[in-house]
RNA sequence: GGGCGGUUAGCUCAGUGGUUAGAGCGCUCGCCUCACACGCGAGAGGUCCGAGGUUCAAAUCCUCGAUCGCCCACCA
C-alpha cells in the first residue's frame, strides 16, 4: 500500500520537502534564533566557523552544522540565552585562486585586470557565494542568529583586524624580516609553513663533482635541487666526519660557475646522508640558510618571484626550475663532473591551495614574534580553563604552541585585509590606527602604503570577539564572551583554533572558548577523504533534497565520537530517512486516535499511573532522558542520539503503542491516550536536536489534537529539555513488563520454530514460578492478540506434557504452547538440552565468581548483588527446564 | 625521526573496567497484521588483531609486537 489515504492531514510518509522551508521561516519570523540578553543567566555562545565566500558547503560543514546546531538547539531548550552566530570568511589566498582560474579560462591574469578591478571582480563572486552559503547553512535547519551573520571583511572585524595589527606594532610582537620562507610561485605569494602540504615524490639524488681548489682531487656532493647551485656559496661537512675533516678551511671550486667556496664544517650535515658532503645554498634552503648564518656566508638568489631562473643563473636566465634543473645536469655530465644519479623519494612541498611546488626564497616579510603569545596560551590548556575533546589533541596542540616558531602574515596578494604600514622616502614606517596623510617625522605627503593584504588566518583568530563587536566595548561581547564551545575539524586545530586562543588572550585577555570540540573528516563509502580532484564529493544539499535535512544531520551524526573520521554511505542516510518516517507514523497514530477522545487533560502531567504498562513506559522514558542527558553533557551526541533511537523504536513502538491499541479497544481498561501523547511528547523533545524539522512538525500535529495546558510551550525549539525524573522509575513495572514481552516473544519464537501458519490461534498454557500471575492477568488481552494464542494462566503443570506441546523455561514459569500436532520429541528435548547446557554453564560462571572471596569482598556491594539475583535466576530456570526434560521422559 | 589514531558480526561502526558484547545494512525464514513494506515477526552470524601483564573482574587499563591510516619534523 504505497499509497493509501493521508490519515488526518497526515500523508503516510513523512515529505520533508513540504515541511522544512516553511518550518525554518516559522523559527526565524518568531525570532527564536535571536537570543534575549538576561543578566540573571548564563549563556551558551557557539559561533560558526565561517565557511570560505567563494565555496560551495561540503559534507564536512554539514557535519560541523549538524554537531553545532544540536548542541545549540540542547542549551536553547536548557533556558539558556543561547547565541549561534553565522558568518563567512573571504578566505584570501583561497579566494584569489578560484577568481584567477575563472579569468584564466578568458586568457586573463589578475594583472590584466588591474589591482582594483579584480578586487571588484572577487567581490562579485563573493555577494553570489555569501547569499548561496547562506541559503545552504538555512537548508540544513542551523538554529544560527542572521541578526549577528558577520564577514571577515566588513568592517567591524576589519576594524578589529587593524586594531591588533598596531597594538603588537607596537609592542615590537610584529616586525618585518628578512628570512627564507615559502614561496608559492603561482600565486606569487609567501606562505607559512602550515600552509605547505607534503608529499613524497621520485626524484633523482645528483651526486655531483666539486673539484678542489689545490688540485688535490674533488669532493663529491649529493642533491636533488642540481639548479640551485648556481647560487652555492660553500661546501659543508660535518666536523666529526673523519672522511672530510682535514678539508675543513680549504675550498672548492662551483662547477659551471668557477666561484670560490669555502668549506665549512657544521653539525647540521648528517654523516649518514649521501656523500656526507653538502652543497650550502643559503638563498634557497632553511637548514642551508642557518649555516649561511652561522659561517656568514653570502645569500644568494637564483630565482624570481614567478620561479623561473634570474639574472644570476647566467647562460639559464629565464628557464624555469625543471627546464633549468635538466640542463644544469647535461652540462655538469659534458663536463664529466656528474658522478652518478640514484633513484631518490623525497617530501616535497607543494602550495595548499594551488598545488605549485613551493620555492624557499629570501624575502622581506612581515612576522608575529610567537614565543611571549604562545606562552599564556599554552597556560590555558595546561591548567584546564580549556578543555579539548577529545583530550588526545591536547597533546598535540601542546606540542606544537611550545615549539611554535614566528608566524610571517604577509601576503603578496590583492585579496585581504591590506597591512596598515605607510612608508615614506625618509624612511620612517607609519603604523596608525588612522590612514596617514603625510610622514609624521618628515612632514612628506608622498607616502606609500604597503602593497600586501594579511594572511587570512589573522582575521580568523580573532573571530571569536571580532564578531562580537571587538575592540568595541559591547553588550554582546561583555555578555556572549568567553564563547561555550568552539566546534571544528581537527585539520584546522594550528590554523585556527591556536591563533584564536593567543589572538584572544592578547586582545580580551580572556579564553576565546571553554571547549574545543574536534570532529573527524566526512570520508566517502569507501573512506577515501573526498576531494573535487577525486571527484568523490558529495553535495549536503543534493542529499538534503533525496532524504531530508534531518536525515542528513542524523546520518551524519550516527554511530560517531569526537575526533574520529567517519564514513558517509547511502545505508546510513536511508536508515536515518526510516528512522524520521517511523516517528512520523508513531505520531500518526496517536494523532489519530486523539481526535475526538476524551479524558486527555492529564497528558501533560501525568498523576499516579494505574496500569502497569504505563509505569513501565513512562519509566523507560525518564531512564532515557538520564542517559540522553549523560551522554550529551559528556560530548558523546552519538550516544546520545542512539539512546532516544532504540527507545522510540524498540520500545514505544514496537511495544507500548501495540499494547495501547489492545486498550483502546477495551472498554474496562484506563486509556493509553494520555500516557501515549505524554511519552511521545517529551520524546520529540529529546530527539529535537537530532531532528529538528519532523519534531517541530510532528509536535505541532500532536498538540493541535490535544487540550491546552497551562505553561504549553509555543513551538517545541523553545520547549524545555525534559529531563529525569527519578520518581518516576520504577524497577518492578520494568521487571514484570520484561516478562510479558519474554512470554510474548517466547510465543512466536516456538511458532516461527514450529512453523505455525500466521493466523493460526494456539492454546497455551503459563505457569507462572512465584504464582504471582497479577501481572499477566493485566496484559492478557495484549499477550493472546499479539502472540495469537488462547492462554491460561493456570497453576504449575502437572504430569507428562502432551505429544503435542512444546514448552519453554522462561524467567518467570514455564510456557506451554499446544502445536494442535504430535511435535518431533526427539527434535524438542535436544532443543531444551541444549538450552540447559547453555543455562549451567552460565550458573557454573556466576557460582565461580561469587564463590571467590576476593570477589565477595573487593567487588562493590551492588555488582555482587546482581550476580547473586542472576544465579538465582538461573537456578531457577534450570530447575524448571529439568523438571520438564524429567516429565518429557529425557 | 617523533607523536597520535584505528583494528569488535559478511560490510560500516557504537561500546568512558562490572548483563551471556550491541546497532544499521546485508543474509535466512515467515508476513501488505486496521501508524508505518522508509514496515512487522522470528533467526543465523563474534579466539573483540596477536602475545604477555595489572585487577575479584579486561573489548575497555599497562607493555611488546603486527597491520592500516593520520599529524608533526630543516637528512640535502
Amino acid at each position: 500500500m504505497a499509497d493509501g489515504p493521508a490519515r488526518n492531514g497526515m500523508p503516510r510518509a513523512y515529505e520533508p520537502g513540504a515541511v522544512e522551508r516553511r518550518i525554518y521561516e516559522g523559527w526565524v519570523d518568531k525570532g527564536y534564533f535571536t537570543p534575549e540578553i538576561d543578566r540573571s543567566k548564563t549563556p551558551f555562545t557557539v559561533i560558526m566557523p565561517p565557511p570560505n565566500v567563494t565555496g560551495e558547503l561540503h559534507m564536512g560543514h554539514a557535519l560541523t552544522i549538524a554537531v553545532e546546531d544540536l548542541m545549540v538547539r540542547w542549551h536553547r531548550m536548557l533556558g539558556e540565552p543561547t547565541l549561534y552566530l553565522p558568518g563567512t570568511d573571504h578566505a584570501g589566498i583561497a579566494t584569489q585562486v578560484v577568481v584567477e582560474r575563472q579569468i584564466a579560462a578568458d586568457g586573463m591574469t589578475r594583472h590584466d585586470l588591474g589591482r582594483e578591478r579584480f578586487i571588484e571582480r572577487i567581490w562579485s563572486w563573493v555577494d553570489e557565494y555569501g547569499d548561496r552559503i547562506h541559503r545552504q547553512i538555512e537548508r540544513l535547519g542551523a538554529s544560527c542568529d542572521w541578526s549577528r551573520r558577520r564577514f571577515t571583511l566588513d568592517p567591524g572585524p576589519a576594524s578589529a583586524v587593524r586594531t591588533t595589527f598596531v597594538n603588537l606594532y607596537r609592542k615590537g610582537l610584529i616586525y618585518k624580516g628578512s628570512r627564507i620562507t615559502n614561496w608559492c610561485p603561482r600565486c606569487r605569494t609567501a606562505l607559512s609553513d602550515l600552509e605547505v602540504r607534503h608529499r613524497e615524490q621520485k626524484s633523482g639524488l645528483y651526486h655531483i663533482r666539486y673539484p678542489l681548489e689545490d688540485g688535490s682531487g674533488h669532493l663529491v656532493i649529493a642533491t636533488t635541487r642540481p639548479e640551485t647551485m648556481l647560487v652555492d656559496t660553500a661546501v659543508a661537512v660535518n666536523p666529526d666526519d673523519e672522511r672530510y675533516s682535514n678539508l675543513i678551511g680549504k675550498s672548492a671550486t662551483l662547477p659551471i660557475v668557477g666561484r670560490s667556496l669555502p668549506i665549512v664544517g657544521d653539525e647540521a650535515v648528517e654523516l649518514g646522508f649521501g656523500t656526507g658532503a653538502l652543497k650550502v645554498t643559503p638563498g634557497h634552503d632553511p637548514t642551508d640558510f642557518e649555516i649561511g648564518q652561522r659561517h656568514g656566508l653570502e645569500t644568494l638568489n637564483v630565482l624570481n618571484l614567478d620561479g623561473t631562473l634570474n639574472e644570476n643563473a647566467g647562460r639559464y636566465q629565464g628557464q624555469t626550475v625543471s627546464e633549468a634543473r635538466e640542463n644544469v645536469v647535461a652540462q655538469l655530465d659534458e663536463e664529466g663532473l656528474l658522478d652518478k644519479v640514484e633513484d631518490f623519494s623525497h617530501a616535497v612541498g607543494r602550495c595548499e591551495r594551488c598545488d605549485e611546488v613551493v620555492e624557499p626564497i629570501v624575502s622581506d616579510q612581515w612576522y608575529i614574534k610567537m614565543k611571549p603569545l604562545a606562552e599564556p596560551a599554552v597556560d590555558a590548556v595546561v591548567d584546564g580553563r580549556i578543555a579539548i575533546v577529545p583530550e588526545r589533541f591536547t597533546k598535540v596542540y601542546l606540542n606544537w604552541m611550545e615549539n611554535i616558531r614566528d608566524w610571517p602574515i604577509s601576503r603578496q596578494l590583492w585579496w585581504g585585509h591590506r597591512i596598515p604600514v605607510w612608508y615614506c622616502e625618509c624612511g620612517a614606517q607609519i603604523v596608525d590606527m588612522e590612514d596617514p596623510t603625510e610622514c609624521p617625522k618628515c612632514g612628506n605627503a608622498d607616502i606609500e602604503r604597503d602593497p600586501d593584504v594579511l594572511d587570512t588566518w589573522f582575521s580568523s583568530g580573532l573571530w571569536t570577539h571580532s564578531t562580537l563587536g571587538w575592540p568595541e566595548q559591547t553588550e554582546d561581547l561583555d555578555y556572549f564572551h568567553p564563547t561555550s564551545v568552539m566546534e571544528t575539524g581537527h585539520d584546522i586545530l594550528f590554523f585556527w583554533v591556536a591563533r584564536m586562543i593567543f589572538f584572544s588572550l592578547e586582545n580580551m585577555g580572556e579564553i576565546p572558548f571553554h571547549t574545543v570540540y574536534l570532529h573527524g573528516l566526512v570520508r566517502d563509502p569507501e573512506g577515501v577523504k573526498m576531494s573535487k580532484t577525486r571527484g568523490n564529493v558529495v553535495e549536503p544539499l543534493e542529499l538534503v533534497d533525496m532524504y531530508g535535512a534531518d536525515a542528513v544531520r542524523f546520518a551524519l551524526t550516527t554511530g560517531t565520537s569526537a575526533g574520529n573520521d567517519m564514513r558517509l554511505n547511502e545505508q546510513k542516510l536511508e536508515a536515518s530517512r526510516n528512522f524520521a518516517n517511523k516517528l512520523w507514523n508513531a505520531a500518526r497514530f496517536v494523532v489519530s486516535n486523539l481526535q475526538d477522545a476524551s479524558g486527555l487533560d492529564g497528558w501533560d502531567d501525568l498523576g499516579v499511573l494505574s496500569h502497569r504498562e504505563d509505569r513501565w513506559i513512562v519509566s523507560r522514558l525518564n531512564r532515557v532522558a538520564a542517559q540522553v542527558d549523560k551522554h550529551m553533557r559528556g560530548y558523546q551526541f552519538g550516544e546520545a542520539q542512539r539512546e532516544v533511537h532504540d527507545f522510540l523504536w524498540n520500545e514505544y513502538c514496537d511495544w507500548y503503542i501495540e499494547m495501547s491499541k489492545i486498550r483502546l479497544r477495551s472498554e474496562s481498561e484506563p486509556s493509553p491516550l494520555p500516557v501515549l501523547a505524554h511519552v511521545l511528547e517529551k520524546t520529540l523533545r529529546l530527539l529535537h536536536p537530532f531532528l529538528p524539522f519532523v519534531t517541530e512538525e510532528v509536535w505541532t500535529r500532536l498538540l493541535e489534537a490535544l487540550p491546552d495546558s497551562p505553561d504549553q510551550p509555543d513551538a517545541l525549539i523553545v520547549a524545555p529539555y525534559p529531563l529525569a525524573d527519578e520518581s518516576r522509575f520504577d524497577d518492578r513495572a520494568e521487571a514484570e513488563v520484561g516478562s510479558v514481552i519474554e512470554l510474548v516473544r517466547s510465543v512466536r519464537n516456538l511458532r516461527a520454530e514450529f512453523r505455525v501458519q500466521n493466523n493460526d490461534r494456539l492454546s497455551a498454557g503459563f505457569a507462572v514460578s512465584d504464582g504471582a500471575t497479577v501481572v499477566f492477568e493485566e496484559s492478557l488481552p495484549f499477550i493472546q492478540s499479539e502472540a495469537r494464542i488462547d492462554l491460561s494462566l493456570s497453576g504449575p503443570l502437572t504430569g507428562a506434557a502432551k505429544s503435542s506441546e512444546a514448552v519453554q523455561a522462561l524467567r518467570a514459569g514455564t510456557l506451554t504452547l499446544d502445536l494442535g500436532e504430535t511435535v518431533d520429541l526427539d527434535n524438542e528435548l535436544e532443543r531444551l538440552r541444549s538450552e540447559l547446557a547453555d543455562l549451567q554453564k552460565y550458573s557454573q560462571r556466576l557460582n565461580r565468581n561469587l564463590a571467590n572471596d576476593n570477589f565477595v569482598s573487593r567487588a562493590p556491594e551492588e555488582v555482587v548483588e546482581r550476580e547473586r539475583e542472576r544465579l538465582s535466576g538461573t537456578r531457577d530456570r534450570i530447575a524448571l527446564l529439568t523438571d520438564l526434560l524429567d516429565r518429557l521422559g529425557g
